[in-house]
DNA sequence: AGGCGTTACTGAACGATGTTCAGTTTCTTT
DNA sequence: AAAGAAACTGAACATCGTTCAGTAACGCCT
């Protein structure tokens, strides 16, 4: 049993958020239960609900990680890339290399969705629009000459498309719809649209 | 208490499916429970598990009616086009559109996952390919000069970008990420991606 | 008609889940 | 040493998917 001043709470709450992600890595998202996580850092169901609200809040604070990580990724792969086209496929090369490596972090905060009438944080949603806006910015660098609607809409539909990709390429089982690694189609999506884009 | 004879097994089975649609369809995937379908039935827990193996069987068998819908709704939306690239677009605005007609019953399409270790039944996968199969036909005959790999790649970008737009664009609290309407996301996916693919 | 066997259906029960909170234990303060 | 405060426990609750012994209703046979 841990005694109090074992750790303090901000610890338990790293602990509690080290083990969700090791559960999640370890045997996906579904897998995932309060007592697991309470058994993995040593402590019970009870000291869970001290230091979150509930379950959902400790899946937004692993997501919110997640999302952190990602963009780390992300802003390192813009940053070493020039200017052009290629620099937007780069990014989606990172993004699909990041949900590869980590299929079921990535996968949770998918799955993951807040009880009816439950809106989804600031905090979180910025972390989200963080990541988006890196593909505005290579894009808006790429198409400088585009309106800032254009930019938008393209950025957004570039995105969604990607995820896409990666959402149906790496389902449960993979396999359900692959054949040709994942890669090309990233490849295919990003560069036609572009040169689409570019062209037009 | 319903009395046996009242409905022949068929019966139940359509009416578990239908209610099961009417739960998803009103409160979410996330809110169905076999207490609820069996209720809605008029019947028992118990009742249930005589006609199905369990609710993964259930959802099985409701995600492959909407995949039918859907594949009927695609099917409608192809052969009201002409040849070209405007066609590959229409069919990308009916798979919105019936993803947003049908938000709930759509999404549990990919909420739902098997327990790890069982595989999607042969059936349903053959739903799922012949869904895809509109858009390599439409592909083939909006470009026959490609080859069949090329036909096949493309195929799978664009309908997995057009999915990604769907995905992200009708999350729960519709907004997540939404401004511009989902529909010129979808035009500029697919309008700018052939561009691309036809003229390079 | 009446009993009998078959089948349809029920609903209590099981283990697991998220969540709560009265109670116990430990530390700190006096 | 006692008392107060805080940390932590774990039993309890409702609900979930799932099972299956038991019950009730039917067709059939004599």
């Amino acid at each position: 049993m841990a005694r109090r001043s074992d750790h303090s709470r901000d610890e338990i709450r790293e602990m509690a958020l080290v083990a969700t992600e090791q559960i999640i890595d370890q045997q996906g998202y579904n897998a995932l239960t309060a007592r697991k996580v309470a058994a993995g850092i040593g402590y019970t169901v009870g000291t869970l609900y001290l230091v979150f609200h509930n379950l959902d809040d400790l899946m937004l604070q692993v997501n919110g990680r997640t999302l952190d990580t990602l963009h780390a990724r992300l802003a390192e792969a813009a940053q070493s890339c020039g200017d052009g086209t290629d620099c937007i496929l780069a990014l989606g090369q990172a993004y699909l290399g990041f949900a590869t490596e980590h299929r079921h972090r990535w996968g949770a905060i998918f799955k993951h969705n807040l009880p009816p009438g439950e809106e989804l944080p600031d905090w979180f949603m910025a972390k989200v629009t963080a990541n988006f806006g890196l593909v505005e910015t290579l894009l808006r660098r790429a198409t400088p000459e585009r309106s800032a609607d254009e930019i938008s809409t393209a950025a957004r539909a570039l995105w969604s498309g990607v995820h896409g990709v990666c959402i149906l390429g790496l389902r449960e089982r993979p396999g359900t719809l692959a054949s040709a690694p994942l890669e090309s189609l990233v490849t295919s999506l990003v560069s036609n649209y572009m040169r689409g884009f570019c062209g037009g």
